[in-house]
DNA sequence: CACGGACATCGACGTATGTCAATATTGAGG
DNA sequence: CCTCAATATTGACATACGTCGATGTCCGTG
């Protein structure tokens, strides 16, 4: 019922989706907005599933270069934390497409 | 904040983020949800985009199959029509991952 | 400063994806 | 029936993706 999405706005949007489009990065971006502070170590999120280490920091990679999720280090540990309002963003254009 | 996906839940979202996570579905979507029943001819469709035929017609064949698109057959053209629940139910579960 | 642990990067592999040209299918009309 | 227009299917191609083992980097600790 909105104005149909522009080209820009489609481009833009895609490669959010596209992070979004596997199942061990929706859970893990779940895992980590789940966690007490909105943020979680790498190592508590490792043993979560049954793939290689060199895996899961792939899947984090790429929901961090797609801006969902925010990377700090301290000391030997990284920590990821949702970047909730990008989330709820994408969510909100999801939403407002079908109505 | 909300409970972690399940891996389940993650396995059933995941397919229908993959179907939205290009950026021509994205448009054909939005182009069938802004027509002003929902509804959208295919021969419309084609003309929206610089993509041949069969292209057009494999990207609304990942919306239904997924779930997102009916479709209907009347005469020689055939119809798509928006899921605005299937679509407002996914929006929904991402939003609730983040919060 | 050497070692060990946490995480990232690299290289390789099989599989999935987006696209097109060519062809098939379906239905309307003469 | 035969033909034409609308849409789908097929086959082929290049590229992208998910996964792993091996290796690299960074940092705290003895």
């Amino acid at each position: 019922m909105a104005e149909p999405l522009s080209s820009e706005q489609a481009g833009q949007l895609a490669p959010l989706m596209k992070a979004l489009a596997d199942p061990v990065r929706l859970r893990l971006l779940s895992l980590v907005a789940a966690h007490a502070d909105g943020e979680a170590c790498v190592c508590d999120l490792n043993d979560a599933f049954d793939l290689s280490q060199p895996t899961i920091s792939h899947h984090l990679k790429v929901l961090h270069e797609a801006g969902l999720l925010d990377r700090s280090k301290r000391g030997t540990w990284v920590y990821y934390r949702i970047k909730a309002d990008v989330l709820a963003g994408v969510a909100g254009l999801l939403g407002g497409v079908g109505r």
